[in-house]
DNA sequence: CGCACAATTGAGAGTTATCAATTGCGGTGG
DNA sequence: CCACCGCAATTGATAACTCTCAATTGTGCG
């Protein structure tokens, strides 16, 4: 049966269409809401989402963009609901990347009408990808499968804050798959003063690189609040990325990506003014956890996890702080950092 | 260029949202009747494709029909025009697997970030896939074998030193493998300050980071001394990564290295002194480039191109050096820098 | 021989780290 | 309930480091 995640935060409608749609046929999965579905969505990786726009929070948009980030549902197919039927709406949805637009009332055939027809045009999507070779004894798995098969079922450990993942020097034996929360990777210089090289939120894979090389961690990980990553055991992780090139492909643009954020940022760490890098490492933390789609994004950090993603001084990053909040960048409400003025942000560091 | 066939039968809309589209960059063919669209789809096999809905004889849901059923088109993208937005018409295009539904009129910036939209959307479902192996039957050649066949045969190119290879923001055309010679790969801050992120050599692969990604230079390649290299066509690349897991492994690997690597400068940049970083990158220097098994290194570099390794200003590297020079760390001799005492280096930086 | 450019030196300003002190805050045992 | 502890956040003062600008010297080459 094919499983469907169904994303609304109006309880009324969520239970009538969850009926529609079963009453067709599927199994449905409900969140109510849009983070809610996030996390369903990756735990169970349906084989399509509806998802309503408006939602408090992460918002239909916000949920579409995150699906199609993430490795293993980019290609799932993805249908809005919506009450009203703008067409800056509507054109914004399709512009992201969405499959339909629904707008409610809608009857009966209409929504499994729209589900069968994005099914099945995947469906033949798939098929049409894999059917090139013609001979190959095994068909190798699809990408997204694969990816699917490597990441359920897993051991899931959960960590507090400020525990440690993996540790510099130690040999890999897991890949770990972020389900929930947020992890850093990082490294000390030889007198002690820690750097951040990475950001992970979930959906990300973290510690790839160690096992890639068969070599020893050459940093760190800890979760910088509680999180959740499942593990998955080196062979199965290493068998899939021999046996499936799609796969492998996956992993070297993660490498790829990474190799261009750090060549960046070095030029960043050498040559900017404490200024800029710290402007830049809020809107790293911006771009990598916002999870709101709300215009303003607010995250609680300590202030020496920060310094160490400015590479500077817990002292230097705080008076860096001060200077921003006098200028009404950002906000400081009880610990947590509100980004004000995202545009003067972003000009100061290009 | 992306290949867009255009259907409509009103030659005044043809003409104006061809022009919209070839503005926007796009290749353009276009059809004036269902029927010649079709037609010239099949021929042409374009990359997407957009059409009318209303038409005399075979009218845009017809169109859809067969491109749906054409095994060479089934998966192109299929944007709809149309100048009504009935709700039951656009409901009819969607469930027959319509890509968008585009109301007319539509303004300058609409059509082609939908056309956009769905390319990329197209261009990532095609990637997700999987690098399909083209030809299985062959047996994979053996990986050393196969980076001897990638390599050898190929047009070489000679640069002088100061010359560009590659330069950021160009798309690569070739992967690059150092024959003779150093070359080094950079970044520049947004103040014009250049930072070595990359050191070169005789056998090195190079620019294999764009290749993979089939994205934008994000550095920049220069030749730091008369150098000569191999160009090997990016096809040739990609079909030896995909045809053989042995290669592609061998590009996992570098990557993986060039990560850490960059990880630990991350932190070197950060928190350490000039003097430390200097002294790291003279180390740098010898591990990447002693040639001769010699006690003593010596290498000729320019003063600019040493500071942006060491991610300084020359003035301050100069002056670095000449304490160096001071403490017997280092010799100068007419340009050349000799290395005396590369223990106390190593102790430096450690 | 002199030009163009690289290397070097000098002085001073500006930035950031460091050390020390103070404040703020959540939890906790009396 | 409250004083107090431990830890994080903040502030202050100062030292250290590195950059910048400007001037000078050195060097290869036509």
């Amino acid at each position: 049966m094919k499983k469907i995640l169904l994303i609304e935060d109006n309880p009324e409608i969520l239970e009538n269409t969850s009926e529609i749609l079963e009453l067709a046929g599927f199994g449905v999965l409900s969140a109510a809401s849009g983070k809610a579905g996030m996390e369903a969505a990756m735990e169970y990786l349906p084989e399509l989402i509806i998802c309503d726009v408006m939602m408090p929070e992460l918002d239909g948009f916000g949920v579409l963009h995150l699906v199609r980030k993430h490795p293993a549902l980019s290609g799932t197919p993805f249908i809005f609901l919506t009450a009203k039927s703008e067409r800056t709406d509507f054109r914004r949805g399709m512009e992201m990347g969405a499959d339909d637009y629904l707008t409610k009332p809608f009857n009966d055939t209409e929504l499994p009408n729209a589900v069968e027809s994005r099914l099945k045009k995947a469906e033949s999507l798939k098929r049409s990808a894999g059917a090139l070779p013609e001979e190959g004894a095994e068909q190798p798995m699809k990408t997204e499968e694969a990816i699917r098969e490597l990441t359920s079922g897993r051991v899931i450990n959960k960590y507090r804050r400020k525990q440690l993942i993996f540790s510099e020097g130690n040999h890999p034996q897991y890949l770990f798959y972020v389900l929930k929360g947020k992890v850093k990777v990082f490294k000390s210089s030889d007198d002690g003063k820690e750097l951040t090289v990475g950001l992970y939120a979930a959906g990300d894979f973290l510690g790839y690189i160690a096992l890639l090389e068969e070599a020893p961690y050459k940093v760190s990980a800890e979760a910088l609040e509680d999180s959740e990553v499942s593990l998955i055991p080196r062979d199965d992780f290493s068998g899939m990325i021999n046996k499936n090139p799609g796969v492998a492909r996956q992993f070297i643009l993660l490498l790829a990506k990474n190799n261009n954020e750090k060549s960046e940022q070095m030029v960043q760490l050498a040559y900017n003014s404490l200024r800029k890098r710290v402007a830049n490492a809020l809107l790293m933390l911006r771009r990598k956890y916002q999870d709101t789609a709300s215009p303003k994004f607010s995250i609680h950090i300590s202030r020496e996890d920060l310094a160490n993603l400015s590479g500077t001084a817990t002292e230097s990053l705080i008076r860096t702080l001060s200077d921003f909040r006098q200028e009404k960048l950002i906000e400081i409400n009880g610990g947590d950092i509100v980004i004000l003025d995202e545009r003067k942000l972003e000009r100061m560091v290009n």
